[in-house]
DNA sequence: CGCGATCCATAGATAGCATTGATGGATGTT
DNA sequence: AACATCCATCAATGCTATCTATGGATCGCG
C-alpha cells in the first residue's frame, strides 16, 4: 500500500521540478524528500525520477503516478474538509447578535429549527443594535449579525461585511389614537429609540416636513408602548416588535414609504462554515414564515 | 496528512461491522486495527467508533469518512494498476508462436509497428504449427499463438483459449500448369504439410470427390514449392505463404471454399496485460493492411 | 580553467509509528 | 454463574520518518 505523504511528495517535485523547492513548500529537509522519492520507488518498483545535470526529471511513469497522486491528495483533503464540515453540524457554535425585533420574533422561530435539523448545535444569542453587532462581528465576537437598514439604502459593502437578505419589515406611527398619521404629531413629544431607529424617524418625518422633538428615549419596546399609552408622548416601532409585544392602550398606523430591509451578515471570505450557512438558512427561512 | 493505511483499515471495519473480522480479512492482528482506528480519530480529531454492547458501530461521521476512504483506496490502487500497465508496455516482453506463413507475412509488420509505438517492448518469436501454439499457450511457455483453422469451422472454446479474429486467408493448388484445378490431380502424388494444412487438404479433395495420395512431406514453403517445380508432385499452400515466397516455376490456382481464418489466441482470464493487448492489436492492424 | 554555488543522494542518529502477543474489562449466551 | 466473544490497552520489538552532516556531480562566473 502506497503512501499518502509519498504521493504527496511526489506530486510536489512534479510541480516544482525540484527536490530542494518541493522540500521547501512542504517544510521538509531535502534529504527528506529524496528519501520519500526512494521509498516511493521501492514501494511501487518502478523508476520514477532520474537525475539530470544537477538536478531531476520525473520519467514517463513518475509523471503519470503524479499526476494521479495530485488527485488523490485532492481527494484526501475534500474528504478531511467534508469530514469537518459534517462536526461543525453537529457539535459547533454559532454566536449571533440581533436587535430585539429581530430577537423576539425570527431568531426563536429561527433557534426551534435548527434544535431540530441540528440538535448538536449550539446558539449563542446577544441583544445589540445594529451598529455593536457589526463591530463585534469585524472583531470576532460574533459569527452572524442580524440587523436591518432602510429598504432602499445603497448596498454598501465598504465595511467588509458580507450580507444576506432575511425579510422586510414595515415602520409603525405608535399613537393613543387610531388612523393616525405623522402629519398629526408636528409639535408632539416623540420618544427615540437607538440611533439607526432616529434616523429612520428623521427620514420619515423629513418626508412629510418637519423634525420630531425627541423628548426621551428608550429602545425596549415594552417601556415605549407603555409610555404611549400613559399619554407621555408618540413613537415609532418596527411591525416585529409589534408581534413581539402589543400594548392594549396604543395603536399603530403603518407609516407608508418607510420599510426596513432585515439581514444578516457575515465577515471574511466564503464559503462560511457549514453551520454558520446552517444558521443564516435559518434565519431567511424563518423570517418567511412569520 | 492522513494515512492510506487507516484509511483502508476504516472502510474495512465499516464494510464488516466488526474489528476483529476486519483485522482477519487484511492480515492483522486486532489490537493493529483497534490502533489503527485509534490514529485515524487522533489525526482528524474526530470520534469514528462507538463501543456497542461487545462490538463496535460507526458514527455518523465514521460512516461519511469510511465512504471516502472505501474511493481514496479504489484510486490508489487504479494508480498502482495504470503505473503497472505504463510500465509493462514501455519495458515488458511478449512471446509469440506462429505458423510460418504468418511469421513471414503478419509477424514483421506487426513487429516493425510494435518497435516504433512501444521500443522497450520485447517479443519473442517461434515457428510453430498452431497445435503446438495452443499447447504451449497453455503451458505458460508462451504469451500470444498465431494461428489459423477453416474460416467456417465451429467456434470451439472448449480448449480454453480465447480467440480474437485477425484476418482471413485463401487456400492456393500449386502445380506446373496454369489455371489448374483439384479434378487433375485425382490421381496425382501430393506433397502434404502439417497436421492442420493435411486437414485442409483432405476437406477440399473430398468435396470435389477424392483422397489426395500422400507421397511426400513437408512443411517448408521453399522446399514445397522447389519439389513441385521439379515435378514431384502438388500441393497446397496459404496465400500468406505465397506472398512470403514465390517460386517462378510453379502456378497457384485458388481454390474455391477453401478459406481460413487468422486468429490470435491468448490464455487466462481478461483483461490481457496491455503488452500484450497492444500485440494484439498490432498483428490486427497489420494483417488488414497486408 | 579554477572556484564557489547549487542540487541531489547517502549515511548515521534519533524519535515516532506499526505490529504483535498478552491481558483486562464489558457484553451476550446458555 | 460460567463461558465465549469482542474490543481496548499495554509492553516489547522492528520499521519508518526526519534531521544534520557529508560527498559527488553539475553549472555559472571571473
Amino acid at each position: 500500500m502506497l503512501s499518502l505523504v509519498h504521493l504527496k511528495v511526489l506530486a510536489a517535485v512534479s510541480r516544482h521540478g525540484s527536490v530542494t523547492e518541493a522540500a521547501r513548500q512542504l517544510h521538509y529537509s531535502q534529504p527528506s524528500v529524496s528519501h520519500h522519492l526512494a521509498r516511493l520507488e521501492a514501494a511501487t518498483g518502478v523508476k520514477l525520477v532520474q537525475r539530470v545535470g544537477r538536478g531531476i526529471r520525473l520519467t514517463p511513469e513518475g509523471v503519470l503516478l503524479a499526476n494521479r497522486a495530485a488527485e488523490i491528495v485532492g481527494r484526501v483533503d475534500a474528504a478531511s474538509t467534508e469530514l469537518a464540515a459534517h462536526v461543525d453540524l453537529r457539535a459547533g457554535r454559532v454566536r449571533l447578535a440581533a436587535n430585539a425585533s429581530a430577537l423576539s420574533t425570527i431568531v426563536p422561530k429561527a433557534t426551534a429549527a435548527l434544535a431540530r435539523a441540528h440538535p448538536g448545535l449550539q446558539l449563542s444569542l446577544f441583544d445589540r443594535h445594529p451598529d455593536d453587532s457589526a463591530r463585534m462581528l469585524r472583531h470576532g465576537e460574533i459569527d452572524v449579525a442580524l440587523a436591518f437598514r432602510p429598504k432602499d439604502s445603497v448596498n454598501d459593502e465598504e465595511d467588509g461585511l458580507r450580507r444576506v437578505h432575511v425579510g422586510e419589515d414595515s415602520i409603525y406611527l405608535i399613537s393613543t389614537r387610531p388612523d393616525d398619521s405623522l402629519a398629526n404629531h408636528r409639535d408632539s413629544a416623540w420618544i427615540g429609540g437607538c440611533e439607526r431607529c432616529l434616523a429612520e424617524l428623521n427620514a420619515a418625518c423629513g418626508r412629510v416636513g418637519f423634525v420630531p422633538r425627541i423628548a426621551s428615549h428608550s429602545d425596549d419596546m415594552v417601556v415605549v408602548q407603555a409610555l404611549v399609552a400613559a399619554g407621555a408622548g408618540v413613537t415609532t416601532l418596527p411591525g416585529l416588535a409589534l408581534r413581539a409585544h402589543r400594548h392594549p392602550g396604543v395603536h399603530a398606523a403603518e407609516i407608508v414609504g418607510s420599510r426596513r430591509e432585515i439581514y444578516a451578515a457575515t465577515y471574511g471570505d466564503p464559503p462560511d462554515p457549514p453551520a454558520v450557512a446552517a444558521v443564516l438558512d435559518a434565519l431567511s427561512t424563518a423570517a418567511a414564515t412569520l
